[in-house]
DNA sequence: ATGTGTGCAAACCATTTGCACCCCG
DNA sequence: CGGGGTGCAAATGGTTTGCACACAT
């Protein structure tokens, strides 16, 4: 986890920004909740739960430089907040996400399943991808067996 | 298209409410601008154009119920607005879109391309798939060739 | 009459911004 | 001192809501 930091650090140092203490409790807080999909005002209450003095619009500009930087990736499920996932070591493609329509719950699939089909989109469209989202919408296997 | 019309005058009838002259226009803007991606003050500028009178609040309750029938689907490519799309006749599943990062343009995908890996999905995470999200980021073919 | 639908304006709420202050080099 | 970073409060902007009125059954 320290590790993490320090990579963080350093391509934040290396775009000429500091980590700050209210930028690492964020990234920290981000760590300890991976999957879990954090609004801003979440991420800016689990600071100040530590008793970290933090401001919501610094929560922001953090989370709004973590993306710029493609620390974190800013996703939207439809519900009006923007969600911030921290981004998997190395990964080259944005994780897929199980949204269930009963309970609410977000799943996430690590896996890339898109090889086959971004091959077919970048030839057929001549569209060079970049990144992806992509998002199911059912019933998850939780609500399923009830 | 006045088939379509017919046929969501059905869905409105048949889930207990009317297609008024304010929702017919709404449904005409976006019949006439397919694939446009309109957002709700696109269309409601649109259907102000053809001298209508209509309010944007009737616009958005519109488009909300339409979207509740599925007749439409909201999505959102991050930019803080939500648009909305005309569902394809008889399309099991939402289709695909192109955001190109240098221009902005939006193209569209109607295959479905997520047969396998929906199958996939369903089996390994026993989640049963109701709809889905797919959305490519990348450089757009006009842009390419530049 | 009963209820659905509409327009307007006000309310809402997530996010952004202006600005004064602070800290560090 | 100088510039990035922060906190607060105010502004912003898309969307929703309260309410009175209109219209059809």
């Amino acid at each position: 986890m320290e590790g993490r930091i320090d990579r963080i650090k350093k391509q934040l140092s290396g775009a000429g920004y500091k980590l700050t203490p209210q930028r690492e409790s964020t990234v920290r807080v981000l760590l300890e909740n991976e999957e879990a999909h954090l609004s801003a005002e979440d991420v800016f209450l689990l600071v100040r739960d530590k008793s970290k003095d933090i401001g919501l619009a610094t929560v922001y500009r953090t989370l709004e430089l973590l993306n710029e930087l493609n620390v974190v990736d800013k996703i939207q499920f439809g519900d009006g907040v923007s969600r911030y996932d921290l981004r998997q070591e190395g990964a080259a493609h944005f994780h897929h996400h199980l949204v269930c329509m009963e309970c609410g719950a977000v799943d996430e699939i690590q896996e890339d399943l898109l090889g086959d089909v971004e091959q077919i989109v970048e030839s057929r469209f001549n569209f060079q991808i970049k990144d992806h989202r992509l998002t199911f919408h059912g019933i998850c296997h939780r609500c399923h067996s009830k």
